[in-house]
DNA sequence: GCCGAACCGTACCGTACGGTACGCATTCGT
DNA sequence: ACGAATGCGTACCGTACGGTACGGTTCGGC
């Protein structure tokens, strides 16, 4: 049964079978409009039609599941390459606002709100690394790798190409790009995940966007003093 | 209801004896070391020494506990007063960081990221407005309320004085405060609710407190002129 | 057509927790 | 000094959930 299980952890890694795939989609449907506490296993084998049994069987315990779900839907962010050649300041500009309203969008959606709450609300102050089982990173570990790693690196991908056709001057990446992103998210993401409402903050992520994207070139775009 | 209860009666303002604030602080242990799930009535009551029925008595419910956990916490902000008349480019600065200083204390406190936790696992995606008991608001939005927009309101009067100053140019103050916040925070928040370790970004925060209140100046100051 | 594997539906178990009830100690007002 | 109120400790109840076991059913391989 060792062999199962190897083979199993193969397949999560690298997708899982159809069935369980919509077993994930219909356990964060759950999660979305129902808050972590609506997850039960239970509750999930009856939305999906599957057996509790199957759920311990694929995902080894409650944990495994939720991982599992963290997993499956950060397999869905795209990762859009910019052509690094023809930069010019404007174009910068709109690559910057562009990404600003995808990072927005992301970060509004239902789904990655739902996530950032299970995974938040899993977390505990102090020195969470009871690895009881299997569960191997925590929930917040998981995410953070998986979710702003990922879009982080478009976001420094296309910093460091502005540096390159000479139109950004910035020492350290990072922080350059952890000041776009305070620039383009400020207390948004956080009031979402308090439970103010997406839908009214949308509204404004246009000129949100735009505003990011003009004042992140205020800073770091060549001719301005980044530093004092 | 004498002489004697004098001290008490300060501590009365929001209506809680002496009693029910200590237990309040026992709660808030558990839960800044033990996550929500910690804070059950009966460990609450183990830990402060007091029943079960006790607590029901004086919260309600477990909900009306939590409430009364935030409202608890949120009455001990204290508001810094700026005097608005010697204000030069650098005492502004210097205030700007101060701010920012302040701010980043605030949200990396544990207690602070205890409740932030707390309310946002209590929050539910879609239209949370139940409102089971006399809980009133949710959590999500008491803690906005008694947290956020407290020391939103000392940053509002320090931009407005800077502008009365003439040292800054804004149209508007709430979205001049929003870029500062974001300026400030960045994701540290978000990472820290997630779990990552306080400690380490701490020693950073004099720093990043420091640039962002430069980059502020450069966004927002008269002549956009950061250095002299 | 048969066999085994996978799987569904359901019943079941142990536990943990929210909430209530009761008995007894302490305190306070009169 | 005495009765009432407050509150502690504990036992108790109902429920809900995580996890397991079992019988019946479908499906793919031989």
């Amino acid at each position: 049964m060792q062999i199962v299980d190897e083979n199993r952890a193969k397949a999560e890694r690298a997708g899982l079978s159809e069935r369980q795939n919509a077993v994930l989609e219909s356990a964060l449907k759950l999660l979305v409009d129902g808050g972590e506490k609506a997850v039960t296993t239970a509750g999930v084998a009856r939305a999906a039609n599957c057996s509790k049994e199957s759920l311990y069987k694929w995902f080894g315990d409650r944990d495994g599941l939720l991982s599992a779900m963290i997993s499956y839907q950060a397999g869905k962010v795209r990762t859009v390459e910019v052509g690094a050649e023809t930069l010019t300041t404007d174009g910068l500009r709109k690559h910057l606002a562009a990404f600003a309203l995808d990072l927005l969008d992301v970060l509004s959606g239902d789904v990655s709100l739902a996530l950032n709450r299970l995974a938040i609300g899993q977390t505990v102050g102090r020195t969470a690394m009871r690895g009881a089982r299997g569960s191997g990173p925590t929930l917040g570990r998981l995410l953070e790798e998986r979710g702003r790693r990922q879009i982080g690196r478009r976001a420094t991908m296309l910093l460091e190409a502005g540096r390159k056709a000479g139109l950004l001057a910035f020492d350290d990446a990072d922080e350059a790009y952890g000041t776009l992103y305070g620039l383009i998210v400020t207390d948004a993401h956080l009031r979402m995940l308090l439970g103010f409402d997406p839908a009214a903050l949308k509204k404004e992520f246009a000129g949100r966007a735009e505003r990011a994207a003009a004042s992140f070139l205020t800073l770091y775009g060549v001719g301005a003093m980044a530093d004092a």
